[in-house]
DNA sequence: TAGTGGTCTAGACCACTTT
DNA sequence: AAGTGGTCTAGACCACTAT
């Protein structure tokens, strides 16, 4: 392995245990190239990637310390929301609330385009990033596309990993929209007070049809969609 | 300015321009070392930067290219505001509450990578959909590449439209989270209580560099941002 | 074999922040 | 004044690609 890939993996052990919480100051330049006996400049790359990654703040004359936990999530692509956590260099895990078979209600046939009191696929995760909830998921699957949704572990697997296996995405929908949460979301993401929240309302295509419908809601306090875009001539 | 950084913007135009098209060639480091004089890892961190950025890809023992066009521009297209309310039917019109010449605080001075202190222009303008705000605008610029900012009539035009015009948009990022309203945001949407609102955070480039900085504040009960995406095999 | 990118060194000077 | 990050140099060795 890299000498500057060994630094980052040292470093990263510290933020992710939180062994060094946010705003802690972290090793510097000359302190990492002594103690690892490397040159300042390998030393520096290790911490100018993290910086890169959001995972440290850098600051001159002052020093390098551990960045808020303020999670940054591209909406270019559709991510999955364990690969995000980690690479930040946390720790990932999900809590299953809901996870059974139901009647559709008028709204939700109407977006998986299926006719009402059909029988859909419902599921309710919290998805956590080290110890807070970064992402309630509450998702219908129409069963026809997917039929064995439901005797999935999606502790192990998410939701988006196992539909992406079985039904290829060929098409997407998003709605962004800042919310109240409800008392239910609320509950699921253990916050205290009404924040205000960002949802995300998608739907997914694959050839044979509307896949999934889903809702993902963030805290606002804990979370920012970010993304970047590049434009050429013609 | 840096050396790399003059290295990069040399670059940019290169591919900017179209005189280097998709897969071209680029130059390599030990080329760009020998015509900029400088060191081999002086260039090299402009070609990374790039890469990095996706505007170039490098492979090892072969070189360095530009990168092919990302598909997906649509999604989060910049629209314009004015346009959006009119496709929806609806009548615009925007109310100018701020067009001054001010000192960059040390957080707009990075944003627009500008050093401390020194002059940028700075609007704020509300957008109204019919007879509701449905949009704060708070935009920085930088006045070394749109000089004439501050003496443009934005119930005209929107400053992105007057903005695009002058210095064609090569690059944007965007930031959006959930937050709850300041007090002057409240004011300007014409909010009695508080409620949840989408931010979203955007800084756009041309050729030149950062051209803007702006905060864009939507209330949460009239505004959904909106998306499609398809897909294609391979 | 020549050229390229990937990694690394052991210095250097600067602007900045903290004490 | 001491420490920090930001930039830069002039070398070096390596693995890989193309010819």
């Amino acid at each position: 392995m890299a000498k500057f890939s060994a630094i980052k993996q040292h470093l990263y052990r510290k933020i992710a245990s939180g062994e060094w919480p946010e705003h802690h100051p972290v090793s510097s330049e000359n302190a990492l190239s002594q103690q690892f006996s490397v040159s300042r400049m390998t030393a520096r790359r290790a911490l100018q990637e993290l910086a890169d990654e959001g995972l440290v703040i850098r600051s001159k004359g002052s020093g390098t310390y551990v960045a808020p936990i303020k999670s940054q999530t591209s909406f270019m692509a559709i991510r999955n929301i364990a690969d995000e956590v980690r690479e930040r260099g946390h720790k990932y895990h999900a809590v299953v609330h809901t996870m059974r078979q139901e009647q559709a209600t008028a709204n939700v046939a109407e977006f998986l385009q299926l006719p009402a009191n059909t029988p859909v696929y419902h599921s309710v995760i919290t998805h956590y990033e080290n110890h807070d909830p970064v992402q309630v998921e509450e998702r219908w699957v129409n069963p026809k596309i997917v039929p064995k949704y439901t005797s999935q572990d999606f502790t192990k697997v998410t939701p988006h990993e196992y539909l992406s296996s079985v039904a290829p995405l060929t098409e997407a929908s998003h709605q962004i929209e800042a919310i109240a949460p409800v008392e239910h979301v609320m509950h699921w993401l253990k916050l205290e007070k009404p924040e205000p929240c960002l949802r995300i309302q998608r739907r997914t295509w694959s050839e044979s049809g509307v896949v999934t419908y889903a809702l993902l809601t963030h805290p606002g306090s804990r979370f920012v969609l970010g993304g970047h875009l590049t434009f050429k001539k013609n």
